[in-house]
RNA sequence: CGGGGUGUAGCGCAGCUUGGUAGCGCGCAGCGUUCGGGACGCUGAGGUCCCGGGUUCGAGUCCCGGCACCCCGACCA
């Protein structure tokens, strides 16, 4: 990937109109969270007037969380127009026809929100733009000679989820930066997908998160490879797998693990029916039999839209939606009804591989041997049950969930779990969409031959809500200096002294002419009110220009996440100032 | 979509069991006193008690039906 030339250099410049006065601020703080908000992170975004709630999972940006939208949009722009990407814009409402030459307009349905026009004509509001890329390219690009290329825009996503979730965390409309890699071959869209996966790391490292990328699960977008970029915190909403030993790191809906090798078993008995009254549950077979849960074979009869499948684990291990609905190539699973039950012989709470008319799923982990599973027979289960010997073992596939403790699947080290919010993913799709949509250009070879495609996306208010969510402490939001919504906090205590108001003033004259974007408090409130709004809003610097400071012929410094303040002589106070500033924006640029 | 919870002033809540003038704290407005970690006094404004039916002389309270929001799960590039 090419490089470019290093991100100018900040300079202090006049480049914020803003002239932000508390007294007049649109938003107010909340002394106690709404009862709606139940993590800290969603409690305070709302107690420091970032964002307000206008309908479940719909949120309006105040003043001050608007700023640090625009900030991490500024991040992500940078880093992207780095690699090289294009920023384009494409509509929300995006028209139906695109969509049903993928087939999505049908399989997104349920999570879509939709419309028509006075002419009857359908469209969706976008859920994402492949299919609007793919449709430009196919235009745009004839030669191989226009490749490759990657185009990126911010625009809102409309998304019904059924369940929006922890403030900014999950929600139904949100501005999503998504970038599209185009190229002639796979070796091009490696280096596109490496470029982004770099950019990525830049990215969230200069917005201050700790993301890890993980393996991800492609889900219903074809494709075999993509990461995710994760933020370990427990509100988050996926488990993720790490190894303790090497760099494994895998989403719990794709992680594997080694399996323990298990030495061959001699010709076992035969199988044989056991009585196991009322025993309908792996705990109730292993109180009453008195054997491990890993002694027993536990039989999931599955209703997916291809057909009844049944799928066979052992009793120690849960089955993973994830790899079942990829293995089978089906959007949607559910358990099978009483009719299903019937039509493959099935007793519900005693089934078994044995003898079960239905297609057999076998997990990985099962083992040659023998095992306790339902006779298919009411109150009665089989035991030494040999996979191979007693059923069909011919489909084999890994569909079981790690847990804590499993082998790494790389090193054979120790697997452990941990909750993460997932704050950009990358995904390779090949030639998958171009397929769907026919979308070619000329080769040199005098060939078409269809886009190798990639997509990369960041929610940009997720990612607000997960930068608080892991800077803060019990006063409030402490910003990282690149995304807060202003630079320096002045304190004025009291603004009803003549002398403290008119340094204030003055100093807060100086520093916006010097392009310092500074929050004022003017108000006339207490100094408990004011300090206790300042640690709760978090901007980077405190400034306090009171009676007692002015005494001393000073200003007070202090930086949001230290406990000390210093004395800065009244004088030199502004050319302070703006040199922490700099060196506080040299530093966050990097 | 399944399970649970909550809807009463801007926010946090009480009142509902046992029907009878709609309350408390914070916030908000005015005046005064304060002024370095969510000050104090006085005065005041602010309510379709989520909505619609029903029972009753009378419903915030009881009954029926809906809706909204939150949490857990399912689902989810």
């Amino acid at each position: 990937m090419r490089l470019r030339e290093r991100a100018k250099r900040p300079r202090l410049r006049f480049t914020d109109n803003s002239r932000m006065r508390m007294s007049g601020m649109f938003g107010r703080t909340l002394r106690e969270p709404p009862s709606e908000a139940q993590s800290p992170g969603h409690q305070l975004l709302l107690r420091a007037a970032i964002a307000r709630p206008l309908a479940a999972g719909l949120y309006t940006w105040l003043p001050l969380g608007f700023r640090v939208a625009k900030k991490v949009e500024r991040i992500i722009r940078e880093e992207q127009d780095r690699i090289g990407a294009q920023e384009m814009e494409m509509p929300v409402l995006t028209p139906a026809e695109y969509w049903k030459e993928t087939g999505r307009w049908e399989a997104l349905e349920p999570i879509t929100f939709r419309t028509k026009d006075h002419n009857g004509r359908e469209y969706m509001v976008s859920y994402t733009h492949e299919e609007m890329v793919m449709h430009h390219a196919r235009n745009e690009i004839q030669s191989y000679r226009q490749l490759p290329v990657i185009v990126y825009h911010f625009q809102s996503k409309g998304r019904d989820e059924a369940r929006p979730r922890a403030g900014l965390l999950r929600v139904r409309e949100f501005v999503m930066k998504d970038a599209y890699s185009i190229d002639a071959d796979q070796a091009g869209l490696q280096r596109a997908y490496a470029a982004e996966h770099g950019a990525y790391v830049r990215t969230f490292q200069r917005m201050g998160l700790n993301a890890i990328s993980v393996e991800s699960d492609t889900g219903a977008m074809g494709g075999d490879l993509a990461h995710e970029f994760q933020v370990l915190t427990d509100v988050g909403e996926d488990t993720i797998a790490i190894c303790e030993n090497c760099d494994y790191k895998a989403n719990m809906e794709k992680a594997r693990r080694k399996l323990p090798d298990t030495a061959p078993v001699g010709e076992a008995a035969k199988a044989v029916p056991i009585a196991t009254p009322g025993a309908e549950s792996i705990e109730a077979l292993e109180a009453s039999l008195q054997r491990p849960a890993s002694a027993f074979l536990k039989t999931l009869l599955l209703k997916t839209p291809k057909g009844v499948v049944a799928v066979v684990l052992p009793g120690d291990r849960e089955a993973n939606d994830a790899k079942l609905r990829k293995l089978l190539d089906v959007p949607q699973i559910t358990f099978a009804n009483d009719a299903d039950f019937a039509a493959a012989g099935g007793v519900a709470g005693f089934v078994g591989p044995v003898g079960l008319r239905a297609r057999v799923v076998v997990d990985s982990s099962v083992e040659r041997r023998g095992y306790v599973a339902g006779a298919n027979t009411k109150d009665t289960h089989l035991d030494n049950v040999v996979p191979g010997r007693d059923f069909a073992d011919a489909e084999r596939a890994d569909v079981h969930d790690v847990k804590p403790g499993d082998a790494c699947p790389a090193c054979g080290g120790t697997l452990t779990l941990a909750r993460g919010v997932e704050v950009g993913n990358i995904f390779s799709f090949d030639t998958y969409y171009a397929d769907k949509m026919g979308a070619t250009y000329l080769a040199e070879d005098g060939t078409r031959k269809p886009f190798y495609f990639g997509s990369y996306g960041i929610g940009v208010s997720r990612g607000v809500q997960t930068i608080i969510e892991t800077n803060r402490d019990d006063r409030g939001i402490i910003w990282p200096f690149a995304v807060a919504p202003y630079e320096v906090h002045v304190v004025g205590l009291p603004m009803n002294d003549e002398t403290v108001r008119a340094t204030a003033d003055a100093l807060v004259a100086t520093l916006e002419e010097k392009g310092v974007e500074v929050l004022f408090d003017d108000r006339d409130e207490s100094a408990g009110v004011k300090f206790a709004d300042a640690d709760l809003i978090g901007i980077p610097f405190r400034v306090t220009v009171s009676k007692r400071s002015l005494k001393e012929k000073s200003v007070e410094l202090k930086g949001r996440s230290s406990t000390e303040a210093e004395l800065v002589p009244q004088d030199v106070a502004a050319d302070r100032i703006i040199d922490i500033v700099r060196r506080a924006r040299e530093a966050a640029a990097r």
